[in-house]
RNA sequence: GCUGCUGUAGCUCAGAGGUAGAGCACUCCCUUGGUAAGGGAGAGGUCGAGAGUUCAAUUCUCUCCAGCAGCACCA
């Protein structure tokens, strides 16, 4: 036997024979270790206390104080645990896969009758029994040959699958929890008995695709949660609690910004308070885009059909538009027309129209561009996905020299929008030519480097990602994290010479011969309507207050108010504050409540002293103390406040 | 689009094979009250749409529409 070292994280040295296991490796060092021991970092990787370590590596003993390795190990064995309890109660159903995953796992089951919600208490039920029951986990590497034949006896074709899948060098895990085996990756405890029984919860069913793809078999998928204690469980469920009372689709409701119909499923009914940060955000970002030397534009909804089939869209996305036909009795003759689901094609009609010099570039075209496209109903969700929108889209026409300048440029400008409306961090991702693409390698070779240059001169970190480019050319997403840990696509940047060029739009170049323009795709928010949803999300509906629809109540406590509160409403309005009055004959408790539950950001409450003493008392949402300031001063510090972060 | 669930008053939800109820909101009256719900009265619904079963359907069945959760999709 020849012997490895393993180093400890305190830099410590010891001397094993090849083969030991992480186990062993405790067991030597304490008795109390050993029993606390629940997986090793075996090089950094997370090990199975019963797996042999044949080189030399460097070694940490986990125990349930790790909360990385232990939630791993608590929702992974769970996930077998659950996959064992549905098979011992419908030993018919078929096995899939069950990853880790978010605050829990899944499991995809093959079975023909869905499973209820009863079905998930029972299944919880039995889950409990195998905690209970500390059946002993067992880990052997089989061969591939053994492991398929045991899967086609057992009539498991999905683990046949998966294991037909495994690349080579990866040795094939077989896992028995008491007499219940399945394939599995691992690592997992020692003995079922190790997962805390009170700490998880099956949460919800639905179905899904067989390896994720729509053309093979829909599966069901039963979805648990899982922590390390009670209280954690307990501190997840508030948490989904806060999430639900922060829900865009609730809070436009209760801060009556807008509403949907039946009548125009995935289409946005805006009303006033919603408008008005709709309006108000275009103010801005339209102030935005000129100061960054931005031309705007505005082009037709309905547009013919001819033109998407020359821009490419019409064969690949003609099933996702709306298409207008008109009546030959109506029309000189008939058409088939498609509103617009892209900007695009219709910034090039712009381009195109009158020579473009070298001296015009770049050329940044921006508009406010209203667009359609019938998504799948099942992916309406809100207004974050809409079949109705509006991109805050603009359209670069440059030259490859250009190219690595504007990416700058844009990042920075993104980068400046999102600070303004509160958001510091955004990730950028960065994404790569794929397999199937047009266009030379030396060219892709260019404009990727120029892309990647761009984001290195702006100093903001991002990640790459292989091959998910367009067939055409690289791209930028730019992702923001809203308050409560989700991760929204907003911005993008893409190089394009391929709609150019079917498009044909050409500029004379300073040889005076024509030549073809880069176009750069680029959107900061993305799209209004989703944007706002993660503005109201994120914020809780309690808006930075320049964009609040609803600024300022100015309320009255007697009537013999009302007078003076509407010289207040005067004043603030000339100020460039959003107010109103609330002269209703109700007490000042019940007018604080409503408007704080409205999220109005500032109530100012007039009372007989605020008249006489021509002051307001001001009081802040969510704070229980108020002020008395004159009004000169109220209307001075509302009023700076008002001002967007762009004219500050 | 797929699987499952849901659709009753503006909102949140009860209800039952014999054409409907609560709370809040709304309207009116009383109350002029100092920082998160003052009191009283009233009005309000083709029970998502269509078809079927039945003496009788909002309730049972089917189809469609929309919404919700997840999957797939997102130029």
């Amino acid at each position: 036997m020849s012997q490895i070292t393993l180093t400890f994280p305190d830099g410590a040295t010891r001397n094993v024979e090849a083969g030991t296991t992480a186990g062993m490796v405790a067991e030597s060092i304490s008795k109390s270790l050993a029993k606390k021991a629940i997986s090793a970092q075996v090089n950094g990787a997370h090990h199975d206390l019963a797996w042999p370590i044949e080189h030399d590596a460097t070694i940490a003993i986990n125990t349930m104080q790790d909360e990385a390795p232990a939630l791993e190990l608590i929702r992974h064995d769970l996930a077998h645990v659950m996959a064992r309890a549905v098979q011992e109660i419908w030993p018919d159903v078929k096995v899939t896969i069950g990853p880790v995953r978010d605050f829990g796992w899944f499991y995809d089951f093959d079975r023909a009758e869905p499973f209820t919600p009863q079905d998930l208490g029972e299944i919880e039920q039995r889950m409990k029994q195998i905690i209970a029951a500390r059946d002993e986990v067992r880990t052997e590497v089989w061969s591939r040959a053994d492991a398929r034949a045991h899967y086609e006896a057992a009539g498991e074709p999905f683990k046949v699958e998966l294991i037909d899948r495994i690349p080579g060098d990866e040795p094939i895990r077989m896992y028995w929890h008491g007499g219940w085996q399945d394939l599995c990756r691992g690592p997992h405890f020692q003995n079922t008995g190790q997962i805390p029984a009170d700490a998880f919860k099956l949460t919800r069913v639905s179905a899904a695709y067989w390896l994720g793809d729509s053309k093979r078999p829909q599966l069901q998928r039963i979805y648990g949660i899982a922590f390390r204690n009670r209280d954690d469980l307990k501190a997840h469920q508030k948490f989904l609690e806060e999430a639900e009372a922060r829900d865009h689709r609730r809070l436009g409701r209760e801060m009556d910004l807008f509403h949907m119909q039946e009548e125009a499923p995935g289409q946005v009914f805006w009303h006033p308070n919603g408008w008005t940060i709709y309006t108000v955000l275009q103010d801005f970002m339209r102030r935005k885009q000129r100061a960054d030397g931005y031309v705007e534009v505005n082009t037709p909804q309905v547009v013919d059909r001819k033109l998407w089939e020359a821009s490419g869209h019409w064969d690949k996305y003609q099933d996702h538009m709306f298409i207008v036909e008109v009546d030959e009795e109506h029309a000189r003759e008939k058409a088939v027309n498609a509103l617009k689901p892209m900007n695009c094609p219709c910034h090039v009609q712009v381009y195109n129209a009158g020579l473009k010099s070298y001296r015009d570039l770049p050329l940044r075209m921006a508009e406010f561009g209203s667009c359609n496209r019938y998504e799948p109903s099942g992916a309406l969700h809100g207004i974050m996905r809409v079949r109705g929108f509006t991109q805050d889209d603009a359209h670069i026409f440059c030259t490859e020299e250009q190219i690595e300048a504007e990416c700058a440029r844009f990042i920075n400008f993104l980068a400046s929008v999102y600070h303004d409306l509160g958001f510091e961090r955004f990730d950028i991702a960065f994404a790569t030519r794929p397999e199937k693409r047009v266009g030379s390698d030396e060219s892709w070779d260019h404009v990727e480097n120029a892309l990647e240059a761009a984001i290195r001169s702006t100093g903001n970190p991002y990640r790459v990602e292989e091959g998910d480019g367009a067939f055409y050319g690289p791209k930028l997403d730019f992702y923001l994290t809203d308050a409560i840990g989700r991760v929204w696509q907003c911005g993008t940047f893409q190089v394009d010479p391929n709609l150019p060029e079917r498009l044909g739009a050409t500029y004379v170049g300073e040889d005076g011969e024509k030549h073809r323009p880069y176009m750069l795709h680029r959107a900061c928010l993305g799209s209004f309507e989703r944007f706002i949803g993660i503005l109201i999300e994120n914020s809780a509906g309690r808006l930075p207050f320049w964009l609040a629809p609803r600024q300022v109540v100015v309320a009255s406590i007697v009537s013999d108010a009302d007078d003076y509160v509407t010289e207040v409403v005067e004043k603030l309005r000339r100020a460039g504050v959003r107010a109103e009055a609330d002269t209703r004959n109700e007490k000042i408790n019940f007018k604080v409540r409503e408007h704080s539950v409205g999220k109005v950001p500032v109530i100012l409450a007039i009372g007989r002293q605020e008249v006489e003493n021509r002051t307001v008392t001001l009081r802040r949402l969510g704070e229980k103390t108020t002020r008395v300031v004159s009004l000169d001063e109220a209307a001075g510090e509302i009023g700076a406040e008002a001002t967007p972060p762009d004219l500050r």
